[in-house]
DNA sequence: GCACTCTTAAATGTCAGACCATTAAATGTC
DNA sequence: GACATTTAATGGTCTGACATTTAAGAGTGC
């Protein structure tokens, strides 16, 4: 592994790019522990600081975890699906805070998505996924539940649906469609949502899961994006009058 | 924005952690500056070193950029859609192959995301995006293209059949799963594909869209993964046949 | 021989101070 | 007014030191 002094970017970036690389490539394997930074720092003929900076890089992305003590070090990380969902979070959050998308187009993605685990979801799902879908129905009828615990409530429900497809991938793939979507219903959850309008559709989705019917559960997952967006217009042009 | 001296975790992490938090709930909006190193460095009571391993962290996460020079300093940074499908694709790429996630269930979710894509693609793909897969149809006819340049044509191909639904949320969402399927791909490429069998997939899907035909495009997807899957079971049960 | 304590060494985490490189604004010069 | 020079601010890097954590080894008592 290489790198340029004279190149334009830090000597920081080019060093964790190239452990990166390594990495990806498989030249480094999971629970391999990497030179200590001493070591690295006198292969890559730079310090000790510009090793530990490069390092950071690598521990943010999960790529790497760092131990103290005598036989401590850099270790390659196992990226489990747990960090990488929390990763996808975090990135489809901001990216759709950031780049002002518009609330149709980030629902018209989650619910596209979440239709096509809704076929697997019916084949598949245990007894444990509807109950958790229940529990979660049964949570949103308690009239004095605040609004932020009815959108959290809200997301659990779909994410037992969507695991109920019981594909991990699926599953990773779709929470950061469906938990960066919570801070957007907010901006309606408030003012127009009827509740019960919701929790009637959660039910027909989830008697549609029950009976393994696929149909059922894609036309009401169409239902509610229906109406969701409908909402979201009413309210964007009550605001528009308004302001 | 604190932090707590006596905390297991690294100061450099919950530094880290402070400043994204902030850029999340919005504290800190996009292109605003942060203070220089050395004001962080006093308001935390930490070295230089600590802030700047801090915002290495936050910069391999594409959060912040830095500038150097007299005006420069570290500002927050617009995550675009296009650093966010390189993270997308690269934490995905990892995801996989370090979790031996089986061949059968990343091609199940893959397909399923895709499949959602097609109706939207159906409707609005445009001359742009049927001349693009047309492209790419053409190039993988050729006899001396390389399994490679095949493969790199191959997602080049279902990219733009993504893309044609408009929608850069489902495009960044896809991403990840078509491109980090190519490294699980390639294990059966270099043996059993038959290109010509693909090929013609490709032609009818690109027929599909372009009569409009979603239900005939859906038709080929759940074709060409049929065939993907039992192509990657009968190469591994030859390799276990073999070894 | 076994269990316990103490020492030691290796590694990461942090700090302080210095210098380099880059950049734009302020200043000077024609 | 246009151009060249200086200057100050800032991130990038280096050096060397010390603190903290951890596991292994050495020693000790029974």
């Amino acid at each position: 592994m290489k790198i340029d002094p004279q190149s334009p970017k830090d000597l920081s970036a080019q060093i964790a790019g190239a452990i990166r690389d390594a990495i990806v490539e498989g030249r480094l394997i999971v629970d391999e522990r990497l030179p200590s930074e001493a070591e690295m720092a006198d292969q890559f003929s730079v310090s000790r600081a510009t090793v530990r900076e490069a390092l950071k890089r690598l521990a943010a992305q999960s790529l790497i975890r760092t131990q103290r003590g005598a036989t401590g070090g850099a270790f390659v990380n196992r990226l489990s699906f747990e960090e990488a969902y929390g990763q996808q979070v975090t990135t489809s959050t901001l990216l759709l805070s950031m780049n002002a998308v518009s609330f149709d187009v980030a629902c018209e993605a989650r619910y596209a998505m979440e239709r096509a685990c809704a076929p697997l979801s019916a084949a598949r799902r245990s007894a444990d996924h509807l109950a958790a879908m229940r529990a979660e129905i049964h949570r949103q009828r308690q009239p004095d539940l605040s609004d932020e615990a009815f959108c959290a409530s809200d997301v659990a429900f779909h994410r037992a649906l969507v695991d109920g497809a019981g594909n991990p991938v699926l599953s990773y793939q779709l929470a950061g469609a469906v938990e960066a979507m919570q801070p957007l219903m907010n901006m309606i959850t408030f003012t127009a949502r009827s509740r019960e309008r919701i929790v009637t559709l959660h039910t027909q989705i989830a008697d549609g899961l029950e009976a393994r019917d696929a149909d059922c559960v894609d036309r009401h997952l169409v239902t509610l994006e229906t109406y969701t967006r409908r909402l979201a217009r009413n309210v964007m042009e009550a605001r528009a009058a308004r302001g």
